[in-house]
DNA sequence: TACCCGTGGCG
DNA sequence: TCGCCAAGGGT
C-alpha cells in the first residue's frame, strides 16, 4: 500500500493502479462477464463488421443501450451495408431514426455512408485520423472504431472509462476540467494486446459494476487497484461543475384537419438546428416568457381556421430546456382547396395512426396523441 | 470555450 | 415528482 497527495492537497490514502495490473484484471473478467449485443464479436475473437460497429458507435453516443438494441437492428436490416445505406433515401433515414434523439446523428450518418461508398470505396479508414475526417465521428468514435473494428491501441475515453480511471486513480478535481488527465490515465493503462476488448471491457464495467451511483465494488475485478475504494469515496467520483438550471418555454402547435380524409398538416422543419430535419406539426416558436395566448398565436397558423385551445397540453424535456406545448384544433376551411390538395413546399398532409406518429420525434409524438385523442374523443366534449 | 442538441430510465 | 446522466459531436 502506498500514499500520495491528490492535486488539491489533501491525502489519499489508498493503492496506486498499475498498468500492467489493470488490463490483464479486467479482460480475464471481461472473458467471462461480457455482455452480448447484437454488434459485438465474442471476447477474444475475429473483430465485428466495421459497419456494425460505426452504426452502433454513432447510436450509442449519450444513448443507452436498451435504447439502442432495436433501432440498431432495423437500420442492419434495412440497410445491411454501408452502400446500401448511402444510396437511401435521406428523409427515410431521418424517419427510421426518429424517437433515438440528437438528429444530427442520423443526417451525419447519412452524410458519411456516402463519403464511405463514395471516396473509400466502401471502405472504412482503418486508423483515428482517417475516421476523425468523416462526418459525426469525434475523438471518442474514431478511437473506438479503430479499436474494436481493426484491432488498433487507440485510447478510448467516453463517459464510463472518464468515471472507472476517475475512481481508480482518486480524481477529485472537477470535470470538465480534469478531462485531460483522465485520458493520460486511460492512455497509460491501454494495453497494445486485445485494445478493442479492452476498451469494451472498461465500459461494460462502467455501465454494469462501475455504475455512476451505487458502484458494485463488491464485484469489480479492479476493486484492489482502486484509490477510490480504498479511500471509501467511489460513489463520489467523478465529480462535476454544477449545471445550470434549465428555462420553461411555451408554445401552440397547430392541428389542422382535412374533413375530406382525417389527415392533418405536418411540417418538415428547417434542415439544422432543434429537431433539424425531421417532420412536426405546425406551430409557434417556443419562448420563455409565458403561455401564449391563441390570439397572438394566429400569427404562426398554417391557415386562417377557427381554432379551438385545448384545456391542458403535454410537456417534454431537452437537453437545454423544458417545453409545455398546448394545442390548437381547426378543420381546414371549405375555401382552402389549394392547401388541401397541394400544400407548400415542407408540408404535407399524413393520416393520423401509428404509421405517422413513428416518423415523428418523441415531442411531436406526444403532441400528437395528444391532439389524436382529443379529437377523436366522444361527444361528452364541447 | 461554452453552448447547442433528445430521450428514457433510475434512485 | 424530479434531478441526474448516458458508448459525444459540431460549432
Amino acid at each position: 500500500m502506498t500514499r500520495k497527495r491528490s492535486p488539491s492537497g489533501g491525502a489519499v490514502a489508498g493503492p496506486v493502479p498499475d498498468p500492467d495490473t489493470v488490463p490483464q484484471l479486467l479482460l480475464r473478467w471481461y472473458d467471462r462477464h461480457a455482455r452480448s449485443l447484437p454488434w459485438r464479436a465474442p471476447p477474444g475473437s475475429a473483430p465485428a463488421d466495421p459497419y456494425a460497429v460505426w452504426l452502433s458507435e454513432i447510436m450509442l453516443q449519450q444513448t443507452t443501450v436498451t435504447a439502442v438494441i432495436p433501432y440498431f437492428r432495423t437500420f442492419l436490416q434495412r440497410w445491411p451495408d454501408v452502400a446500401a445505406l448511402a444510396a437511401a433515401d435521406r428523409d427515410e433515414v431521418l424517419a427510421a431514426w426518429a424517437g433515438l434523439g440528437y438528429y444530427s446523428r442520423a443526417r451525419n450518418l447519412h452524410l458519411c455512408a456516402q463519403q464511405v461508398a463514395g471516396l473509400h470505396g466502401g471502405r472504412f479508414p482503418v486508423d483515428e485520423a482517417g475516421l476523425l475526417a468523416l462526418p459525426g465521428i469525434g475523438p471518442y468514435t474514431a478511437a473506438a472504431i479503430a479499436a474494436i473494428a481493426f484491432d488498433r491501441p487507440a485510447v478510448v475515453v467516453d463517459g464510463n472509462v472518464e468515471r472507472v480511471v476517475a475512481r481508480l486513480f482518486a480524481e477529485s478535481d472537477l470535470l470538465p476540467a480534469v478531462k485531460p488527465r483522465l485520458r493520460q490515465r486511460a492512455a497509460e493503462l491501454t494495453p497494445q494486446r486485445r485494445p478493442g476488448d479492452f476498451a469494451q471491457a472498461m465500459m461494460d464495467l462502467g455501465a454494469t459494476v462501475c455504475t455512476p451511483r451505487s458502484p458494485d465494488c463488491l464485484l469489480c475485478p479492479l476493486s484492489g487497484q482502486c484509490g477510490a475504494r480504498a479511500a471509501g469515496i467511489a460513489a463520489e467520483l467523478p465529480r462535476r461543475a454544477a449545471k445550470a438550471a434549465k428555462p420553461q418555454r411555451h408554445g401552440i402547435a397547430f392541428w389542422l384537419r382535412r374533413p375530406s380524409d382525417g389527415a392533418v398538416l405536418l411540417e418538415r422543419r428547417p434542415p439544422k438546428g432543434l429537431l433539424g430535419g425531421m417532420l412536426g406539426l405546425p406551430g409557434t416558436p417556443w419562448e420563455d416568457r409565458r403561455p401564449w395566448p391563441l390570439a397572438e398565436a394566429l400569427a404562426w397558423q398554417p391557415a386562417a381556421a377557427d381554432w379551438v385551445l385545448l384545456p391542458g397540453g403535454i410537456r417534454h424535456v431537452f437537453t437545454h430546456f423544458a417545453l409545455d406545448l398546448s394545442v390548437a384544433l381547426a378543420d381546414l376551411p371549405a375555401d382552402e382547396a389549394t392547401l388541401a390538395s397541394a400544400p407548400p413546399t415542407g408540408s404535407l398532409w399524413l393520416s393520423p395512426g401509428r404509421e405517422t406518429w413513428e416518423q415523428l420525434p418523441t415531442v411531436m409524438r406526444k403532441a400528437a396523441r395528444f391532439a389524436h385523442a382529443a379529437d377523436t374523443a366522444p361527444a361528452s366534449r364541447r
